[in-house]
RNA sequence: GGGCUCGUAGAUCAGUGGAAGAUCGUCGCCUUUGCGAGGCGAAGGCCCUGGGUUCAAAUCCCAGCGAGUCCA
């Protein structure tokens, strides 16, 4: 990037020289002429602690300093935006406030909200989990204060470089800064495909915040060339900036960490609760200095410098670390619950389970035994002045924390058995030693959740399960890049190519989007229109009536006619499939071709569409049922309506029980009873999210300046939604519930039927019943408990044949030990049972054995023969059950086999039978003889 | 969205082609003044469901249902 990028006004005319970093080699900017390092850690050492930077304020009062400063700046001030990132599909969660503008605001695709305008924005980040803590500085929430501006080359430009340095300066000064010890470090950013320069605004050894010039974006044609990849100007050109607000708080206070600086209630309540002192008044000296170069130097390089050893710093640090590790999680878990992320093992609610098990985890090691929903609420209510809307959930969170603690002990105890039958079985060959190395860890903790120190915890608190034998356990350093490594290499052949992709897109482009009548008309059937294009089978309108699949409702379907000239040349030919590409619509069509310039009449099948409208505003009533039912936290995870039933998949953290489904159905029932109005408008997109809150996107976030808003009633349910509905909830008809499913841990589906569709399914389970109880001949309401009975009786007459087979066999033994015959001096008997199963015969031809005879038994069953040989013990090493039954079988035309004194076959030859049992004499015969 | 595990007695699990098992719990009897404990014995299984392969499937294959877990 361009040096010239850096030339700024202010520099210039306040004496800011550029030097150049001694230790790392970055420039800076700063009023200080004999400052040599750019002041970043870890050039520099932190040189506030215990000497603040400026008079101690606390969170509330930095974040209202910011916002009123740039308020009073012409900048509008925002709403925070959920920690959810849910108008995106390229993250989970809210990393930065510029996320809130990502990517349409800041494409230019859509206006922004307010333009300038500033915003404090809680955000998360779990990159660095490992080190929150340790580290000192790291959050995982925090809350990034932001001004931005989006400019537009050639339409509205309102500021850049000069004046957000200014800002940043005249803000700083503000608090009685020192302005020396200023530095504004360049550091090119780059970041989700945008690109720009960057500076970083350093006191102390500690970075501020981040002022970024975004104005690239990813290119392959790009004339410029940042770490390996190309980027061009874009039309847009915005400012992007980041004050710390935890870190100015840190700073105006001096404390050893940020935690101590944010988190002072909570730490205490732990270390106290630990048993524990902060080490802080125990070793204030150790504690201080290790504060201070904690952003400079390794934690070895420290101890030496302290003149301790790095594990007796360790050993005073640990505790204190995980308790603010703790404090940290508590309030990134009390934001992600409060905003409805609900605990699962896929997507957003993984990321929550995995910070809620760590927590546990700490909360274990410490040996606190506080429920960790406890600290969770004591979190929001520290933060309820700021953000009173986290109370709202408050009931929610306590039950969901405490189950999901409930599931990880469960999970552990579950982990800690298979450890115990793993080593008692590898203990069985009594080895010297046993060790488990990086696979068989990667395995406890990728298939069942047991992290590795759990393994070791569990091996080292069972000495009598070794039984002397030594266990060892070899952790890597590296074990969860290991395992995220692993799964790195499964990831390949993505992206599959849409059926109508880019060739289609290339081919549309720079025609005029295609007027949607079916939002002008919901209720026409018919209508008229001009062929712009035809390509190949498909077909573009000036406008339509189709309604192009998406949103989870298929296209229409119906036909085009070619408007004659005279009677002879009418030509229909079928629509089906409609798609949108870039607000063109294309009509697939089958059976005839129509050509450009041609006038058409369009009709569509009128029954699929009112069977969809059905589906599709009954699926908001539904959806608006359920979160009444379930509760607020009662998100759509995706969506499909169709003909004959349609499904939701929603966000909930517990199976929806029966009560809770008829629960559903009843109110969804009643909405539709009172018929309600279902009102449709396009309204300006930043009024409809200011009026409505995030809610609205359900079912995905569409693009554009304007979107289409659906409400139901009184607003009990208002969704940004591009489907056709109905114009009352009456016309919905009956809805019927037909079932739910967990498609993933915190995800359920309901499936539901609307209108004639529903009434259909009634019929067809009514009918399933009737049919149910005339096989049995009783009434449908004696079917559950006659189904019962029925089932014990046969369960009881099961036991009983059994038990009468068995004393058939009893009974049959000696009229069989009768029929022996002597071969070699051995008694042999070879009989054909009829009727007898295979069981059966085991049970006589094992007693018999007993009783040393050797026993070739034969039984036909329904076209089948079965056979059975028992060889008596003493006769083993000479002749084989196994072979005597493959030669008697080979003969019923299949094979068998078995044990060397019992063994089992058959086939299919039931004619065969007695030559089977002569031909297993004659082999037996032969076996003798030859001794 | 992808990967890996697991569904067998009331509970926890063995069994990985050839007769459905163990431990705990339950019940009965014995021992005991009673409790606890012990001894002897018994009951308790659609081996998740449906297909397939095989002479033979709890076991192998496919599909479904139910659960656990890791990753993006």
């Amino acid at each position: 990037m361009d040096d010239e990028e850096y030339e700024i006004e202010f520099f210039k005319e306040n004496e800011f020289i550029r030097k150049r970093c001694e230790k790392c080699g970055s420039y800076f900017w700063t009023r200080d002429k004999e400052r040599r390092t750019c002041g970043d850690a870890p050039c520099e050492i932190y040189s506030f602690i215990g000497k603040p930077l400026f008079k101690e304020r606390s969170p509330d009062e930095i974040r209202e300093l910011f916002l009123s400063f740039f308020e009073q700046r012409s900048h509008t001030r925002m709403k925070r935006y959920p920690v959810v990132a849910r108008w995106r599909d390229d993250i989970y969660l809210n990393i930065a406030s510029i996320s809130n503008f990502q990517p349409f605001v800041t494409s230019g695709k859509v206006p922004p909200p307010a333009n300038p305008l500033v915003i404090s924005q809680p955000c998360i980040r779990l990159e660095d989990l490992e080190s929150i803590g340790k580290s000192g500085r790291h959050l995982t929430a925090f809350e990034m204060m932001g001004h931005h501006a989006f400019n537009k080359r050639g339409g509205e430009e309102l500021y850049w470089k000069n004046e957000t340095v200014t800002y940043c300066d005249e803000f700083l000064m503000q608090f009685g800064v020192d302005r020396e010890r200023v530095a504004y470090k360049e550091a090119p950013w780059v970041g989700g495909g945008n690109a720009g320069p960057c500076l970083e605004v350093i006191i102390g050894g500690l970075e501020l915040a981040t002022l970024v010039f975004m104005d690239l974006e990813l290119s392959p044609l790009g004339e410029l060339s940042i770490k390996g990849q190309r980027y061009r100007k874009m039309d847009t050109y915005i400012v992007d900036t980041g004050y710390g607000l935890e870190r100015f708080v840190w700073a105006s206070k001096g404390t050893p960490t940020v935690y101590d600086a944010i988190f002072p209630s909570i730490i205490k309540e732990l270390v106290d609760a630990a048993g524990i002192e902060h080490p802080l008044e125990k070793y204030p000296e150790i504690i201080i200095e290790h504060a201070r170069s904690a952003g400079a130097l390794k934690r070895g390089e420290i101890a030496t410098k302290l003149n301790i050893s790095r594990e007796y710093l360790k050993s005073i640090l640990e505790p204190i670390e995980t308790i603010y590790a703790v404090a940290d999680h508590t309030k990134c878990l009390a934001f992600m619950l409060a905003d409805g992320i609900v605990p699962s093992n896929a997507k957003e609610g993984y990321l929550a389970r995995l910070v809620l098990r760590r927590a546990f985890r700490m909360l274990k090691s410490l040996g606190i035994e506080i429920p960790l929903e406890e600290l969770i609420l004591l979190q929001i209510k520290t933060l309820r002045d700021s953000f009173p809307d986290l109370e709202h959930s408050v009931e929610r969170i306590g039950e969901l924390v405490s189950l999901e603690k409930s599931r990880y002990d469960e999970t552990l105890l579950k982990g800690e058995r298979i450890i115990q039958q793993d080593i008692t079985r590898w203990a069985e060959d009594k080895p010297k030693s046993i060790t488990l190395g990086t696979d068989r860890l990667i395995y406890y903790y990728d298939t069942h959740g047991l992290p590795p120190e759990f393994v070791n915890e569990v091996v080292a608190s069972k000495p009598d399960l070794k039984a002397g034998i030594e266990v060892n356990i070899e952790i890597p350093e590296n074990f969860y890049s290991l395992v995220a490594r692993e799964h790195g290499e499964e990831r390949r052949e993505e992206e599959e190519i849409e059926p109508l992709g880019e060739s289609l897109k290339e081919k549309t482009k720079g025609m005029p989007a295609t007027r949607k009548l079916y939002y002008e008309e919901p209720y026409a059937v018919e209508f008229e229109a001009t062929v712009l294009d035809s390509i190949d089978s498909f077909v573009i309108l000036d406008k339509t009536l189709f309604f192009p699949e998406g949103g989870g409702q298929p296209a229409d379907t119906g036909f085009l006619t070619l408007v004659p000239k005279d009677e002879r040349s009418a030509v229909r030919v079928k629509v089906v499939d409609v798609q949108e590409v870039e607000g063109v619509i294309h009509h697939k069509t089958e059976n005839g071709v129509i050509r450009k310039g041609a006038a058409v009449s369009g009709h569509i099948d009128t029954e699929r569409r009112n069977a969809h409208k059905k589906h599709h505003s009954a699926t908001h009533i539904v959806i608006c049922a359920a979160r009444n039912v379930l509760g607020d936290h009662i998100w759509q995870a995706g969506a499909q309506k169709g003909e004959k039933r349609a499904r939701i998949d929603i966000t909930h953290f517990k199976r929806i029980s029966d009560a809770e489904r008829r629960e559903i159905e009843m109110l969804a029932n009643k909405m539709v009873m009172e018929n309600k109005e279902i009102r449709a408008s396009f309204v300006d997109r930043n009024e409809a999210e200011q009026r409505y809150g995030f809610r609205i996107y359900q079912g995905g976030v569409p693009l554009g300046e304007k979107i289409r808003i659906v409400r139901t009633g009184a607003d009990e349910d208002v969704q940004a939604c591009a489907g056709t509905h109905l114009s009352r909830t009456g016309e919905v008809g009956p809805i019927k519930i037909l079932r739910t499913e967990r498609i993933q841990d915190g995800i359920e589906r309901i499936e539901y039927a609307a209108g004639e569709a529903a009434v259909e399914e009634i019929q067809a389970q009514e009918e399933l019943i009737r049919k149910s109880a005339s096989v049995l001949k009783v009434p449908p309401e004696k079917l559950p408990s006659v189904v019962e009975r029925f089932f014990e009786e046969w369960k009881q007459l099961r036991k009983e044949n059994e038990r009468l087979r068995a004393e058939l066999a009893e009974l049959g033994l000696e009229r069989l030990k009768r029929r022996a015959e002597e071969i070699s001096d051995v008694k042999v008997i070879a009989a054909v049972l009829p009727d007898a199963d295979t069981k059966e015969m085991m049970k006589i031809a094992s007693q018999l054995s007993d009783d040393n005879f050797l026993t070739i038994l034969i039984g036909t069953r329904e076209n089948r023969a079965s056979a059975v040989s028992a060889v008596p013990a003493y006769l083993t090493d000479k002749i084989n059950a196994g072979v005597i039954i493959k030669r008697v079988c080979e003969v019923l035309g299949g094979s068998g086999g078995g044990k060397g004194e019992l063994a089992q076959g058959g086939g299919e030859r039931v004619e065969m039978v007695e030559e089977a049992r002569k031909e297993g004499l004659r082999f037996i015969e032969a076996v003798l003889k030859r001794k």
